[in-house]
DNA sequence: ATGTAC
């Protein structure tokens, strides 16, 4: 992108001035590199947010933004509804809730040296992977249901984990004010043998190691320590989040008018957070959250199992889950006044800064962890969130990398097999059911991770506290 | 991201 486009704020926050529409000014947290190579679409999509109704303050984009589904994978945007905010399916992307999990092994490196190779094996064996994959565990109407209000706590209730899980996810495991009932039967259908599968494209399981500290007491805090083996886990909520996605969309489109909606883009579709159809996605949303919450709770069951395998002493606790594809009430201070938002982060993590009131007691003082993944072969990052500088973007930062090249380019550019060993003789460990589905996710196809988290880290949005290196990685 | 689609 051309630099000349915005006004440059600081170092690391770039401003488009309200023009046309645009109800409020749009702000993309980057450095110089970042914005050359950031793609025009982002500039024209975070300026097409900021025209929607009733949004709050500015529109944003992350360091890792590009071209998403009407709003940007990065994108920022919280809307008051006493001012006639909206809610937008495409605000929230496709993959309801994506989102990853951290967990600690009480392992170090070496541990997993020792078994690498068939610890590879068994993971990709045990955790069902790939596009339209399919687990053991089938719900009926009434267990759907109860999965769709419960989330990560109906799963433990079935077996899945324990109770010490649920305080190391974001609303406790369970996001209230789901309704099943506004799921429709096609999106309950498609999720009946989908859950504990970890999906394709981005999704992962990765074993890593700690390879660098860069905040002691905070890692402490988080209960890190170099070289201690670590397990991430990338997916969301798999077919019932993108049916449920596909057909509000849909109803938004055919409903903009009579809202008195006026879109600059069809796939900005939204409705009034105060109105039916508005009320409605936000149910089916948030069924689609629990639905995502309970499938990375099911996966940890499943990791847990492959892991006892070979350590049979070893506790897999979880660090922290995020969720990074959300529309989220919180409370925010605007110009002084608490107001009540509905904060849109796509591809985009929320980041508590220390004290705040939604941290369980064992991590209020340190800031929620912003775990951010990498691509594949690449480091991932944990960062806290940072109180004083809550006022950025409503409390968020990046989520990853951010793609920096299309999946059809990505094809053309690499061959599956060729990226697969060239990280085995780095000693990353790959297992994946589609070469394709590699050369789509070659590292090179995403913006260098370290340079968007050290930028996260610089901007203010969270603080750096320590670098995963993969060891194995399950992909999708 | 997703049973590349009514």
């Amino acid at each position: 992108m051309d630099e000349t486009y915005f006004s440059r704020h600081t170092e690391f926050a770039w401003e488009i001035a309200p023009h046309g529409a645009m109800r409020v000014p749009a702000i993309i947290y980057a450095d110089a590199a970042l914005i050359r190579a950031m793609d025009d679409k982002v500039y024209e999509q975070i300026c097409n947010v900021a025209t929607l109704p009733g949004i709050v303050k500015a529109a944003y984009a992350m360091p890792d933004a590009h071209w998403g589904y009407g709003f940007p994978i990065g994108g920022v945007a919280a809307f008051d509804p006493e001012e006639g905010g909206v809610v937008s399916a495409g605000g929230v992307g496709f993959d309801v809730s994506c989102g990853v999990r951290c967990l600690h092994t009480g392992l170090k490196t070496e541990d997993i040296l020792a078994v690498q190779e068939i610890l590879a094996d068994s993971l990709f064996n045990q955790i069902p992977a790939g596009l339209g994959s399919t687990g053991a565990i089938h719900l009926n109407s009434a267990e759907m249901d109860a999965m769709l209000l419960g989330g990560a706590d109906w799963a433990v209730n079935q077996g899945y984990g324990n109770a010490a899980d649920l305080e190391r996810i974001e609303e406790g495991g369970q996001m209230r004010g789901a309704c099943p009932d506004c799921v429709s039967a096609h999106a309950k259908q498609r999720q009946h043998d989908e859950m504990g599968t970890l999906g394709s494209g981005n999704h992962y399981l990765e074993v890593q190691k700690v390879a660098q500290i860069f905040d002691t007491p905070t890692a402490q805090a988080f209960g890190i320590q170099e070289q201690d083996v670590v397990i991430s886990i990338h997916c969301g909520s798999r077919g019932l989040g993108h049916q449920i996605g596909t057909e509000f969309l849909r109803k938004m489109v055919t409903a903009a008018p009579q809202y008195g909606i006026t879109l600059p883009d069809r796939e900005l579709a939204c409705a009034p957070i105060n109105s039916p159809l508005g009320q409605e996605y936000l149910g089916a949303m948030r069924a689609a959250i629990n639905c995502a919450l309970a499938n990375r709770q099911i996966l940890t069951h499943l990791t847990r199992q492959a892991f006892s395998h070979f350590f049979p002493d070893a506790q897999l606790s979880l660090l922290y889950d995020v969720s990074h594809n959300t529309c989220k009430v919180e409370t925010h201070l605007v110009d002084g006044n608490t107001r009540e938002l509905y904060v849109h982060r796509k591809g985009a993590t929320r980041a508590f800064g220390p004290g705040h009131p939604d941290l369980t007691a064992t991590l209020r003082a340190a800031g929620q962890p912003v775990l951010i993944g990498g691509s594949m072969g690449t480091c991932s990052y944990i960062l806290a969130g940072t109180e004083q500088r809550e006022a950025l973007a409503f409390s968020s930062a990046c989520h990853g990398a951010g793609r920096a090249m299309s999946r059809h380019q990505a094809k053309k550019n690499w061959r599956g097999r060729k990226i697969m060993d060239d990280l085995a003789a780095r000693g990353i460990l790959i297992r994946s059911p589609s070469l394709r589905g590699v050369a789509e996710e070659a590292p090179d196809a995403y913006k260098n991770v370290s340079s968007v988290v050290n930028t996260a880290d610089q901007a203010g949005l969270a603080r750096k506290i320590t670098c995963l290196e993969p060891l194995i990685c399950i992909k999708g």
